[in-house]
DNA sequence: ACTTGCATGTAAGTGGTTACATGATTGG
DNA sequence: CCAATCATGTAACCACTTACATGCAAGT
């Protein structure tokens, strides 16, 4: 999912400026699938309106700087229904911290603690995210779906997550003496 | 996770050729994480070598091509412990599938119905892949903790996606009327 | 006075992938 | 005879991120 597709999936139910996509992707339901820079989202709608895929309208604003609004065109539409017609790429999965899990036996407890309480704080926050916001009257069904979807992923991964942590954290090293001699 | 690191992870507790390290990241359980390709395995490994946190040793077979057998260096496991050690960065989830389905709407229903079986099919398949294999003789308890968590969401994914994947072939478009004129 | 939010954009750098180059051996 | 597996490596390319450049208004 490269950033042009992102710029037209948004695009598709309603005109959005630059810095409009930026906050979608990264606060918004958007944040599911993509996290994109205004280094790549700018460009992107340039070459986009090159290509006649959208097209821009500029919005004075008082007291604000002007809105470069982005509106996706009949040959946009079409675009965007044709790439997803095509072979789709495969979902992917990165974790740092279940990198880091694996070697929990080579870290001292506290740090394999710490980790534990980030993780499941963000678990959570993702989790409220999803709960958060999404109603029928600003959503399709088809959004309703995927949320739903991801809610029911994320209150297992949660759930278990909460359950066994400690069983993470008795693996870790015991702690390497720290100076509490009293 | 850079592919520098995920060397060094899978070089921690055996040694391996650029070619192994390959295979392991995307056949063995190593998948979850990242996927990496020669291109940037091989000078990975030689930037490793030449920093002194790995070792290698050339491995003459009869009949297949020598090997370059690295194994990881007393630097190389504290320079490994060291990043662990920092901030981890944060887990991410990129769904084209998910893309696809928030637009069922605009797409021809045999298209989805078939993007939605090759997807249970995926599902499946991941899932079955973690339940082979990986057994207390050949996995730490924390390679275990791992592949339990992993198994844990993957099952819900999976059951959650087979009970409710019609309802998403239900909002696509209705046929474009096929020349069945029978 | 300073920071935050709004708003657009560019340039340099990074971290990867794809495709290529090479070559021997085994199995269909 | 051709394809696949084993095996290492390079070069060209790509998408994206980070940091920079600019600027005004409102809140603290």
């Amino acid at each position: 999912m490269n950033v042009r597709t992102l710029c037209l999936s948004i695009l598709y139910d309603s005109e959005a400026s630059g810095y409009d996509i930026r906050r979608m992707c990264t606060e918004g339901n958007f944040a599911y699938f993509v996290e994109a820079s205004y280094g790549s989202i700018y460009p992107a709608l340039a070459k986009l309106e090159d290509d006649g895929l959208v097209a821009s309208r500029t919005e004075l604003q008082e007291g604000k700087p002007a809105r470069k609004v982005y509106s996706i065109t009949d040959a946009g539409r079409s675009a965007f229904a044709a790439e997803l017609s095509e072979p789709l790429g495969e979902d992917m999965f990165r974790s740092p911290f279940l990198l880091f899990a694996r070697f929990a036996h080579i870290l001292p407890r506290d740090l394999v603690e710490q980790r534990c309480n980030e993780f499941l704080q963000r678990s959570q926050d993702g989790l409220k995210q999803l709960d958060g916001a999404p109603d029928e009257h600003n959503c399709t069904p088809a959004d309703m779906w995927v949320i739903n979807y991801g809610r029911a992923v994320l209150q297992v991964a949660e759930q278990h997550f909460r359950t066994h942590m400690h069983e993470l954290i008795t693996m870790a090293r015991a702690e390497p003496q720290k100076d509490a001699a009293e």
